[in-house]
This record gives C-alpha cells, structure tokens and sequence, in this order.
RNA sequence: GGGCCGCUAGCUCAGUAGGUAGAGCAACGCCCUUUUAAGGCGUGGGUCAAAGGUUCGAAUCCUUUGCGGCUCACCA
C-alpha cells in the first residue's frame, strides 16, 4: 500500500490518527500517551490501552508525521492492599499507605514492588514491537518535577474542588486540598493538609505518627497530586494530544470528564483527543494460566500460545470499544488460521473491485499486526493443525520438524520457531484429550488385538516398506484399501486397529498424511510387530 | 439515576467517509468406501430488535421505545 491511499483507510487506528491530526492542527510533534499504575500485576485488559496507543501511533507515523509515545508508570501511588497470592504478607502488611515505589519486590529482585510490575511488562513489550518512552511518576514528584503543577493546582483549589463536586454524592469539605501527602518521617498518606505558607509552602499533619510540618513544593518528596488531577496536570506538562481510557474513566462524571475540565479551566490545556475501549475477556485455559502471576492474565501468559504477530492481530482486528475474548480453547487454531489467511491474502490483492474494500480493511489489519517492517513477500507458512501433528511425532523436538520439513527458509525460521513453540505448549496445556498423542515405540511392544486385525496391520506394515512415501499419496490409499478389504474389515475397525497400533488410540490425525509424516521406517516398525 | 456499548442467516460474528446484505460453522444436495472440530463441489437461508425522521437512496445518520451487558456517582 502506497502512502497516498492511507488516508483512506477505514481502520479505527487511521481514523483516529486522521481525527488527532484535524482536531490539533499540524504539529512537529505529536504526543500520544499511555498509562497505568502498577499496583498489581499488569494484565492483558492493561495491554490493551498500551497496544491502542500503539497502534494510533503507527497510523501517525505512517502519515509522515513526528510522534513521541509516552508510557506514564504511576508508581507513586499508594499500596492500598496486598494482593492475593503474595509471598511474605506480614511484611508487605507494614507497607501499606506508602507509596508503592517503597515497597520492596518480594517476587524477585528489583528495586521495589512498582519496579518489579514495571520490569515485568517493559521486558516483554518490544516482543510485540512496543517501545514507548517511560515515564516514572514517582522519580518525577520526588524530585520536585511538578511542583508548578501542583502549585497551579493549590490556586486553583477552588475551582477544583467545584469541578470534582459537580458529580459527587459525598462533597468535598472547604478545608479540603487538591494535594496528598506522603508523611516524610513514616512515608505513610495518612496525613491532612492544614494550611498553606506561602506559594509554596503546605503544611500537614500525619495521623499515624503524629508528624507535623510545613514542607516547600519545590524541595520536598512529600506531596503527590491525586489521580483526577494528576491526569489532567500531566497532560498539560506533557502537551498530550492522544490519551484513551477505560470505559470506567469514560463515563459521565467519571475522571476523563472532570478531567478535561480541570485541564481546560486550571491547566490551561485543551485535553487530548481521546477514545474508550472496553475490556478483554478470558476464554478457556481453566486453570492452566497464571499461576505465576495471581489471577490475572499477563501480556506473557498470552505470548506462550500466540505467537506475536496473532497477538496484534488480535487487538489490531477489533475495534477498541468492543468487548473481546482471548481464548485459549480450540479457538486458538481458528484465530491462528484466520491470520494466516489475511496473511495470504495480503501478498494477493483481487481484481474483483467488489472484493478490494475488503482486502483493503484485512491489508491494513495485517500491516497493523507486524512486529516489525511488513514482509516483502508471502513468509514461509504451516498450517497450525499440521504442525501439532509434527511436533507431537517429534515429542516437541522443533528442530526435527524443522529438519524434517527441510523447506523453511532461513528469513523466516525464527518465525517459525516461535509459532512452534506456542503450539506445542497449546498441545501441552490446552488441546483436548483427543487432539493428543504420542508414538508408541518398538520398545513399547504390541498393543493387544484380534488376530484378523492385527495381520492387515501387518499386511499394511510390509507395504509400508515397499511403497510408502514412494507411490502418490492417492496410490498408496488405493492399496491400504486392498489390504483393508483383503482381511474383509469395515473400515472403522481397520483404522482403529492402525491407530492403536501407533499410538495406542482409536482414534487420531488423517490416517494417510499421519503415515507419510511419521515416515516408512517407524511405521513399518511398529506394525512390523504385528 | 446518569453514561457507554450491543441487538445483522439456526450459531459466532464481519460490514462507519449512506449506494442493490457478507464470512465461518450448522443445514440441505451431490461426490469421495479415508475420521483428532480442516475431505471436495454446490444450494438454500436474513422485513439488518421495533417505530418514526433526514435522504433520490439508511444495517450505516437523527429521535423514541424494548431487551441485554458494562460503567460512574469511593480510590486509582
């Protein structure tokens, strides 16, 4: 697709980039923003604002245009409560009311709790091709760095408290102050604000250690703004121009609207162009998932069944305001089929005027889901299905399937292996007990049957290692088909009987392809035993 | 109570710069003596929740209603 056409495109992510582009004017640079707090682990429903973002930001690059992605970590919030789950809980118990930035990491060995939810995603997002530019809230307002914020914020108390009124049932009182304060003696935000000295200056009591002080906007590493006036603050020190939010946030009277007020009225900044998305749902995996990582599915429990190029496709494939499921059921092979297919289509655009619109769409869809630059040429593909076929023979061995297919071109091969890997460890967690099997060994001896059936498996065998893999695949049907009739068997009995004879069920992959991939010697092998 | 989203073929859903309704699965038919929920070819099937409006023309825009879901009014 040449440039000129994508302003065409009817893909949300280029319709919004078009919408940011009218609504804030040519800029140098445009500032697309993200995030969230990492007060827990970040789950993939959290993915989906990052990877929103994302995607608008490629639209706008796309479009030649300047783009800076921010990712604000809001790891000054406070530890609220310990999550399920959690390792040494009575030492997190005397954590709580700090700033989660103080909380020690008990999971594993970074700086604190926040870091090790922050490093935890921050790792992995650049698998999916994802590298904002963090921001760090609690490095930020301990060192000072948004002390006119939150001085513009003091002044405006008034006003603020009337905005954020507007939709309360509770009020804020009159000696409320749009500010919070971490006591500097126990860092704990079980504070009140008494007064202000000066410009600068906001005094506190703390109702936990009896602390009290008057500390300076400018020096201390005490005071943080709360979340709805945070958001609005930081868009305007930022200048964002691209901000989406939950459906919880978008709501009237939620925060986006008091925030954009706030913006507006206090900040003096036009709040960014903004959209909902809705919520990611669970589909099958019971059990399996997560259990490293509490009850939520993270961006990684994902990444080790789809592969991901299919995990953008995901996102990239659904409007954000709609809700979705990722399934980890036998859905998964059809998702991964329908990639492949937008894949095929993509380096085959039809004649058929009717048909283009279409292309178009699942073309821009399938730009959207590339890791990195958009492939040349059609990249090497293996149908999901067979695949689990092949690795199951070779017990996972990737190589061996590699080795085995013998076409897998050394461009895509790395590609491929990370495909691999999702489908084994789907046929290991997830795959119903009928789409599993392993191939008995010689060693493994004779399954016990009939003698009727097992000399046409014998029959079969010998044939085997005359013909198989030598005689078209039609051919060598023709010929099972002798041997079935010759031992006048129904065809149901016949195969079982093969089945059982390779791995020991009744049932398993299409019997004629199963015999040419598992190859004439192991086959004439085991039913060579017969 | 407010807000948002959804209601399209039996099922799951595509379909937003408005222009004669689409896919997959299911069903049905024919073919293949061949099967892990991928055999092949073909066929039928929808007053696009309801009503009204704008328009030459509406699944698509506006209004109202019904049903379903989520969310806000505490914190982030």
């Amino acid at each position: 697709m040449d440039s000129e056409s994508k302003p065409f495109s009817t893909h949300w992510a280029d319709i919004t980039a078009d919408r940011i582009i009218r609504e804030r004017g040519e800029k140098d640079v445009y500032v697309c923003a993200s995030g969230i707090t990492p007060s827990g682990t970040v789950h993939i429903g959290n993915f989906r604002e990052i990877i929103s973002v994302e995607l608008v930001v490629r639209a706008l690059r796309d479009r030649g245009r300047t783009v800076r992605f921010i990712y604000s970590w809001d790891d000054y919030d406070v530890f609220r409560k310990i999550p399920e789950n959690m390792p040494q809980k009575e030492l997190l118990e005397t954590f709580l009311r700090k700033p989660i930035t103080l909380v020690p990491d008990v999971l594993s060995d970074e700086a604190s709790y926040a870091a090790h939810n922050e490093k935890t995603l921050e790792k992995v997002l650049p698998e999916v091709g994802i590298e904002p530019e963090y921001i760090y809230q609690a490095e930020r307002y301990r060192a000072s760095k948004y002390a006119e914020g939150m001085k513009t914020a003091l002044d405006h108390r008034d006003d603020i408290r009337r905005q954020l009124n507007a939709h309360r049932t509770t009020l804020l009182a009159d000696d409320w102050y749009p500010v919070s304060v971490f006591c500097t003696r126990c860092d704990r935000d079980t504070t009140r604000v008494t007064g202000r000295d000066g410009d600068y200056g906001v005094s506190y009591t703390c109702d936990s250690c009896g602390n009290a002080e008057t500390v300076d906007l400018r020096k201390t590493s005490a005071l943080k703004l709360p979340w709805r006036i945070d958001w609005p603050m930081r868009w305007s020190v930022e200048g964002v121009d691209f901000e989406p939010a939950g459906k919880d946030h978008h709501s009237e009277g939620g925060s986006f609207d008091t925030a954009e007020l706030t913006s507006r009225e206090v900040f003096g900044h036009e709040p960014p162009v903004s959209f909902q998305y809705d919520f990611v749902r669970i589909k099958g995996g019971s059990g399996k998932l997560s259990s490293s990582s509490g009850e939520v599915v993270s961006l990684s429990d994902v990444l080790r069944f789809y592969q991901p190029e299919v995990v953008r496709y995901l996102f990239a494939g659904t409007r954000p305001n709609s809700e979705f499921a990722i399934s980890f059921d036998l859905d998964v092979l059809k998702i991964f089929e329908d990639y492949d297919k937008i894949e095929r289509n993509y380096y085959n655009k039809p004649e058929n005027p009717k048909k283009i619109k279409k292309w178009e769409k699942d073309a821009r869809i399938y730009e959207l889901s590339q890791v990195g630059a958009v492939p040349t040429t059609l990249p090497y593909q293996i149908q999901i299905r067979h695949l689990t076929t092949l690795l199951q023979i070779y017990s996972g061995d990737i190589d061996a399937v590699v080795s085995y297919l013998g076409d897998v071109p050394e461009a895509d091969l790395e590609r491929f292996r990370v495909r691999a890997r999702c489908a084994w460890n789907w046929v290991n967690d997830f795959a119903p007990e009928d789409f599993r099997f392993s191939l008995r060994t010689v060693d493994d001896g004779r399954v016990d049957m009939a003698d009727n059936l097992a000399a046409a498996v014998r029959t079969l065998g010998v044939l085997a290692v005359d013909k198989l893999g030598d005689l078209p695949e039609k051919e060598f049907s023709n010929l099972m088909y002798d041997v079935m009739h010759e031992h006048s068997l129904e065809s149901a009995e016949f195969f079982t009987a093969v089945y059982q004879a390779l791995i020991g069920k009744d049932k398993g992959p299409r019997l004629l392809n199963f015999l040419h991939v598992v190859g004439r010697e192991t086959v004439s092998g085991l039913l060579g035993l017969y």
